[in-house]
DNA sequence: ATTGGTGCAAAGGTTTTGCATTTAG
DNA sequence: CTAAATGCAAAACCTTTGCACCAAT
């Protein structure tokens, strides 16, 4: 996304734009690695030396809310996804690496659908993490 | 399950029995809610008041690793599964509560499959939350 | 008898909160 | 000008670790 469009973007979802929220939102936007705090901190701290973990952790929180990016809980930390299209997460168990997959969203379109039918359940959003090795781990060890 | 049998499926984990490591397991086997370790520890202190949430901890930890239960880490604590065959988890916006579903449980096994070979992926397990309101929470509002 | 689990206490790490200062609208 | 964001510090919270004692095999 353009740095122009994500700052209409965040207007008009009526969030109050500054030159650290911008930064922190397009890390979010232009990363596809789902970043975590941390690592959203080591990508902006150059260009914001003054800049703290709480502005991260509040800019995230409002992003949040206003449905700009999805929280990713994880057993130590959080990672954050701005890709809101229903998809799958591929969630390595050696190195940790998350990589959205395409390959299937038909069937995922299915399955929602399905769903809302059969459980009379209205699907706000929805998290699909699939857990194995990725193919860099996997060809480490061969 | 039987506690029997779960008595037995652990010692066949090679895991040592202890009156409480069976009490904090049956809980698990038992409860369909999910429960966080606060849950558990409320539903097992009174047969165990000496009972700490170390122990809880540690044989949550134990379970996990021989691939008996399911972690669900959510942003405030985790939660504890034992419904390992792939199903979805209706997590419920407003009041927290998590069902599982097994109303798609096909196009959920044509997902996997259809994953792991077009994205050469070998899956370990999986976690599939759809977020919506529950019926319950739906009801109270009209 | 020996390994390792339990319980108590303390520590670790992520995330949140309080508050003075600064900035965006 | 006013409301809210930033940055610094401290606190809160869940989870893990260390260790002495006790229990399971």
């Amino acid at each position: 996304m353009l740095s122009n469009d994500l700052h209409q973007l965040m207007k008009s979802e009526g969030i109050k734009i500054t030159p650290q929220r911008l930064a922190i939102a397009e890390v979010l936007v232009n990363s596809t690695d789902h970043p975590s705090v941390q690592q959203i901190y080591e990508r902006v701290k150059d260009h914001f030396p003054s800049l703290t973990l709480n502005t991260i952790y509040s800019t995230i929180n409002v992003l949040v809310k206003r449905g700009l990016i999805q929280e990713l809980p994880f057993q130590q930390y959080s990672r954050y996804e701005s890709n809101l299209n229903p998809h799958l997460n591929l969630v390595c168990t050696i190195c940790g690496d998350i990589a959205d997959s395409s390959a299937a969203d038909a069937l995922v379109k299915d399955l929602l659908l399905n769903v809302e039918g059969s459980e009379n359940f209205e699907i706000a959003w929805q998290r699909m993490d699939f857990y194995g090795e990725c193919k860099k781990c996997t060809s480490v060890k061969d």
